[in-house]
DNA sequence: TTTATTAACTTGTTATAATAAGTAAACAAA
DNA sequence: TTTGTTTACTTATTATAACAAGTTAATAAA
């Protein structure tokens, strides 16, 4: 009963010009090809053209501008992941290196939990995973990650070592992330915090709590992130 | 020469939900009037009630789920403005009140800016202005702002007591913010940053250096915002 | 030369129409 | 009662069409 869900044309486009954006096909301050031209060169209405550009200029990979075009903005935003910005310019998720400290176990949720859980989550159980991520062989995020336990089979079997917690969600289980929340605040790393990103305690942290919404309508991902900003930036868009 | 611009009846209808959701006619969990309802109530096709509620799913207000509806979502956003989240919910930018440090002046912009500045910018010269911001007589925000000084007559002396600059800037001279990029760090307060948040020297302080987009394409607000988290923390949706 | 106008682009808004696909409740069959 | 099926809803996708409005460059007028 596997479903092969037909993927949209204007899916397709947004993807097609996403990469190239990426690519560099189009760079920063290349206007994309008109409307009617894009319609002629993939075959679709300008409705359908409309919808991608419109949901690449949501994502912040172009500005459209009226009576001119779409004009190619600058990097990416890499839904529910953090970018780092650094002395130059921001970096990916692609390049930071990943340590497991407490493989994926399946456990009961915890008291006081940081969000509100629903009946159904708090029946099934919680995927707890921790993990520190390096940029350059410097600790930048130590985080601990929960996970209700839905129709997630085998989960905690997986390897973890290349492949990203997202990718895996993705790649094995067609869940992806499409939004979130979260609440930030600046902490003095304690001890356990400050030995996993080599800082001195006391020193300045910053800690994310954030829930983050998947396309199962009732399951969510939830996690707590400590980030080492001595020497990088965390980035964000809104 | 005035353009009179008309408001399109997607952006209406747009406003009308939202109000009617922060106002909670419509409260979280609820389900909206189906499309076609919305047709005829408000006399609009479907499309153009499509895009109405394309943009409320966007800024977070509502879910859209096939075959269901389109269900309200928790609160808001507050595009360009922080949230703070306390003990119990999320409060916008209307309960916090603003001490004015060093009113609006006209000055070069600072060597080494935050962020690189277009030649147009450079020329016009900045507007620059500090202020703490309270919530329940607790400081939180101590903001540095800065503004090219492009169209914006009289600017300096307008008064800021009640209205925010956001305000200000929408009702005086059109402007909007679109949308935005920052960085993020923890830092150690300083003896400046200390005393006007009210904290110990060497206190976690949240950092955050923002470059905001407007609907005019030259114009940018840059800010710097210094944030006591230590009772409130921030609160952002992605 | 300079300035105003026009024409040919661009994206923005809105309407009409048809079909696909997901959801849920009513219904029928076991 | 329980389970499967149908039906009547919902939103999703796509096409066609027309006109509004902003931008730019070519053109005409001063």
């Amino acid at each position: 009963m596997v479903t092969l869900k037909t993927v949209p044309q204007y899916r397709k486009l947004y993807e097609i010009l996403r990469k190239h954006i990426l690519d560099g096909v189009y760079k920063e301050g290349d206007l994309l090809p008109s409307e009617n031209e894009l319609c002629q060169l993939y075959g679709m209405t300008r409705p359908t053209v409309r919808q991608s550009l419109s949901t690449l200029s949501n994502d912040g990979y172009i500005r459209k501008h009226q009576g001119k075009g779409s004009i190619v903005h600058n990097l990416p935003k890499e839904i529910g992941i953090l970018s780092v910005s650094g002395t130059t310019s921001a970096v990916g998720e692609r390049k930071l290196k990943t340590t497991i400290i407490v493989k994926p176990v399946l456990m009961q949720w915890p008291e006081d939990f940081m969000f509100p859980l629903t009946q159904l989550e708090k029946e099934s159980g919680c995927i707890y995973m921790e993990r520190v991520r390096f940029l350059e062989d410097i600790p930048i995020f130590y985080d601990i990650t929960y996970l209700a336990n839905l129709n997630l089979p085998r989960i905690t079997a997986r390897q973890f070592k290349n492949k990203s917690l997202f990718k895996i969600l993705r790649d094995y289980y067609r869940i992806e992330i499409n939004s979130g929340e979260q609440r930030i605040k600046a902490i003095p790393a304690n001890t356990k915090i400050s030995r996993f990103l080599r800082l001195k305690k006391d020193q300045p942290v910053l800690h994310l709590e954030r829930k983050m919404e998947t396309n199962k309508p009732d399951l969510f991902l939830y996690s707590s992130i400590f980030c080492n900003t001595e020497k990088y930036s965390i980035f964000g868009r809104f």
